[in-house]
RNA sequence: GCCGGAAUGGCGGAAUUGGUAUACGCGCACGACUCAAAAUCGUGUUCCUUUUAGGAUUGAGGGUUCGAUUCCCUCUUCCGGCACCA
């Protein structure tokens, strides 16, 4: 007798694990087929994983390990981006440098993901801070520089006052800061920005050859935003030299524009504004300046404004309509100014009768009266507009004025996106110096590319200063060099990237991670190609996951990848919350530490395993810690039964057609659940398998020559989910190589025969029966063996059998 | 408001070309072992009733069908995303 202890196994074999080399991917293998599987590339913060991080490492250990069974050369590589926020938020607070606060964290991290057993190929795994690494980083973001893709522009950008750093829109949910959750206000800075726009269309269309799930496709594609429709020209009154650009996607309603809104922000508001407003708009804007982006929207149904004192021409109906500035229309969208069109668009609406203009009506519904207190928003018949356009569909108005006015030059087709160019600069220490110097005579020029990496150079103070400057500026040695043309005094961009930015390619590097004169060698992309699956958290999908296909299109664009798309398959698997139904987090204490599960003696199979099994991989779901003591007796009971076999002295004498049935149908769904990464029933199957092979077992008491077989097979479909235990089991049965190393059993289909099945039978629908009969019966003979049974007799007797529905071997339905 | 997803026992969940609802696990109850407890093993466990049986039941209501957790319509609630987007 001997028992299942996890802390005495686990280690032992994590340690041969790594000293067999078996989870390496080795490059142009000829003989397996490729697949690349990535997991999330985490960031390294001081506080450690909880198992809801371990969730999407076991999900993705249990298909490398399956998917290195079925053959497959499997690249599951690991590595950390540790540049960013979270890092040097954390050493700020504990007053240690962002370098040592990574180091610290990456190296708890490291622990806590060997604890559990993963197969990453430690072999090609990078931080995002080596300098090794961001040299390749800061050389194509020169590519994207060399290609007009990446700018400088003074805007009003997202200003996290407690990180003090801009912000791109994607970091700003619900108008706070994403990491420290502090409110965002505006702040008018000069930033780098990649033209990511440029791609909206190509990263919408992409998802087409790709196998997301809906939701995220779809939530990328609401983010990107596309709408089409017109930009029109409207002339200013009295000022020749002026007009007025509109973005609209109703140009069928240009007849009842009866005024225009600008947006506070506006660039022309300050040459028109007349006189006699001037004081009252000034004071309007500014107002509206100390707003935050969140203020603005809670006041959502006021519909401030207030009147330039300018008029415009409508460009159809020439008639003079007032301008004037409102703060629900958003610099950041469209032109930033609107035709307004109160009588078909509800805002509009409310504008107008807020401070009292004109609404004219100029679409009716096609049947139906029109109703003159409410805005028309839907589509309808055009009327009150020109004898050209009156009494057709609005749709069809739609393309007609905007192809006459673009004779005209007043109006031209556009496509509008919600998505903005990326703010790619921070004004922050811990991150990759963007490799540019300023020149007074040649402006912003690219540091040579044999001078990259540019180092981030080691600073006493990297607390960020509120002046809008990264601490880099502070460092005088660092910020004066020389112009890469010239030679004339120069400074450095100062600013740093966002942690984003080492994550939008690290996947390339993982296909070639030592790579010292390219960021991978052409020949070892092309054999890899693109990731196979991605697993990943949902939270990512307007962020990381669309910049980082934007990067791969870029550099597919460039010639620099041989694949368009980085991901051909994503995953998104749920959140863990804590027991409680909450979100674990630090704060509120709940979080559960995987170390800690490891320790008290449940070990990491079996809370690999109460992972998997809580729910589908995709759910979102509170944890259980009973569902750890419920696969912990499992394993138990399976080390128990391995015991007992090794145990008996029992003559193994006759086959066992029972043994070899349950085992394949086991395996059968265990391969099919794997295949649809349908973990939880897959554990499920081995579950009631386990309890088959002790109900045999009560049978024959290992009398059968099939248990040596049935015991290996069952262990290796359970390796991948408890590969410790198994390892351990494999070797107690006497085998010699790694498990590992052994092929999937999967199943043999002569071995799910049955020869009998129960038949339901149904009366009106109504279960009122069950028939045991040989399979392949006809319907007559299964009509005639209802019949004869005294059940169903009793449900017949006096009725008339009017239709019968026979599904073969399955159910019989008798409607009476 | 718009776009996605979901709702099944005390709990997590299972069931897809429409065919025996509640697999598997947790919890609970009873029993065995034990001086006792834990652990382990065994049995039972959707609800109701007049319990050799019958009836109800997959968020609510309706429809299609011999038959619906599954398909269609209406509604409720919850989760995620977007949101004054012109």
């Amino acid at each position: 007798m001997s028992r299942y202890n996890p802390k005495e196994i686990e280690p032992k074999w994590q340690a041969a694990w790594a000293k067999s080399g078996i989870s390496e991917a080795k490059d142009f293998d000829p003989k397996r087929e490729k697949y690349v599987m990535l997991t999330e590339f985490p960031y390294p913060s001081g506080s450690g994983m909880h198992i809801g991080h371990m969730r999407e490492y076991t999900l993705g250990d249990i298909m490398a390990r399956q998917k290195r069974m079925l053959g497959y050369n499997v690249l599951f590589p690991m590595g950390y981006d540790a540049f960013g926020l979270p890092a040097e938020n954390y050493a700020i607070k504990n007053h240690i440098s962002p370098q040592q606060a990574t180091e610290e964290a990456v190296a708890n991290f490291q622990n806590q993901l060997e604890s559990m057993g993963f197969s990453f190929d430690w072999s090609r795994s990078f931080k995002t801070t080596d300098p090794d690494y961001y040299k390749w980083t800061q050389w194509l973001f020169l590519r994207f520089f060399k290609a007009g893709l990446a700018y400088q522009a003074e805007i009003a950008v997202n200003w996290c006052p407690f990180c003090k750093t801009g912000l791109s829109n994607e970091e700003v949910i619900n108008g706070r800061h994403e990491r420290c959750d502090t409110v965002v206000t505006k702040k008018l800075i000069k930033q780098w920005m990649l033209r990511i726009t440029d791609y909206a269309d190509r990263l919408i269309k992409g998802l087409d050859t790709l196998d997301y799930p809906s939701r995220i496709a779809d939530q990328q594609i609401s983010w990107i935003g596309k709408s089409q429709g017109a930009e029109i020209k409207f002339a200013i009154v009295d000022q020749k030299d002026l007009s007025i650009s509109v973005f609209t996607t109703r140009p069928d309603t240009l007849y009842g524009a009866t005024f225009m809104v600008l947006a506070p922000e506006h660039p022309l508001v300050e040459q028109i504004t007349t006189k006699e407003m001037k004081a009252e708009v000034k004071n309007y804007i500014e107002s509206s300046a100390t707003k935050s982006e969140l203020e603005r929207q809670s006041s959502e149904k006021n519909k401030s404004g207030v009147f330039t004192g300018a008029y415009a021409y409508n460009p159809a109906t020439k008639e003079k309509i007032p301008i004037w500035i409102g703060e629900y229309i958003l610099m950041g969208y469209g032109t930033g100014a609107i035709m307004a069109v109160p009588a078909h668009d509800e805002r509009d609406f409310e504008f107008a009768k807020e401070h009292h203009l004109k609404i004219k009506y100029v679409v009716k519904p096609a049947k139906g009266e029109l109703r003159d207190d409410l805005p028309f928003i839907n589509e309808g018949v055009v009327t009150n507009s020109s004898p050209k356009y009156d009494a057709l569909p609005s749709s069809t108005v739609r393309e007609k004025i905007v192809t006459d006015l673009t004779k005209s030059g007043q109006a031209k087709e556009r496509v509008n996106y919600r998505l903005h160019d990326w703010i790619f600069s921070r004004q922050r220490y811990w991150g990759e110096p963007i490799p540019i110097i300023h020149c007074p005579k040649h402006g912003a020029v690219a540091v040579k590319d044999e001078d990259l990496p540019v180092l981030l150079p080691e600073v006493e103070n990297y607390e960020p200063s509120s002046n809008g400057e990264s601490p880099l500026a502070a460092i005088k040695e660092w910020v004066n060099t020389s112009c890469p043309i010239c030679g004339l005094p120069s400074r450095r961009e100062t600013d740093t990237m966002p942690n984003w930015a080492g994550s939008s390619w690290y996947y390339l590097r993982y296909f070639d991670p030592h790579n010292s004169s390219a960021f991978a060698d052409p020949a070892k992309l092309k054999y890899w190609g693109s990731v196979d699956l991605y697993l990943g958290g949902m939270e990512h999908t307007t962020l990381h996951l669309l910049y980082s296909r934007f990067w791969h299109e870029f550099l597919f664009d460039q010639g620099l990848v041989p694949t368009p798309e980085p991901y051909l398959a994503r995953r998104g698997q749920g959140i863990v919350l804590a027991a409680d139904g909450t979100k674990m987090s630090k704060s509120k204490g709940n979080v559960v530490d995987p170390k800690e599960v490891i320790d008290s003696g449940y070990g990491a199979d079996a809370l690999r395993l109460a992972i998997t099994f809580l729910a589908p991989y995709d759910q979102t779901t509170p944890w259980s810690p009973e569902a750890l003591g419920g696969t912990y007796r499992f394993l138990q009971r399976f080390w128990t039964l391995v015991d007992q076999y090794l145990d008996s002295k029992a003559a193994a004498t006759k086959d066992d057609t029972e043994l070899k049935k349950l085992i394949n149908r086991v395996g059968k769904q265990v391969s099919q659940d794997l295949e649809q990464m349908s973990f939880n029933t897959a554990i499920a199957a081995m579950m009631e398998g386990l309890n088959g092979l002790y109900k045999l077992k009560a049978a024959d008491h290992f009398k059968s020559k099939d248990w040596q077989w049935a015991l290996e097979t069952f262990t290796k479909l359970l390796s991948p989910f408890a590969p410790h235990l198994c390892e351990e089991i494999w070797q107690r049965l006497g085998n010699k190589q790694l498990i590992q190393l052994e092929q999937w059993p999967g199943y043999e289909e002569r071995w799910l025969k049955q020869e009998s099945v129960s038949i339901a039978v149904q009366i009106n629908g109504k279960l009122r029966g069950e028939l045991n009969l040989a399979i392949g019966k006809s319907q007559d003979e299964v009509v005639a063996s209802a019949l004869a049974d005294p059940k169903i007799q009793a449900h017949l007797t006096g009725k008339e059998l009017k239709r019968v529905i026979y599904i073969p071997d399955k159910l019989l339905s008798l409607v009476v």
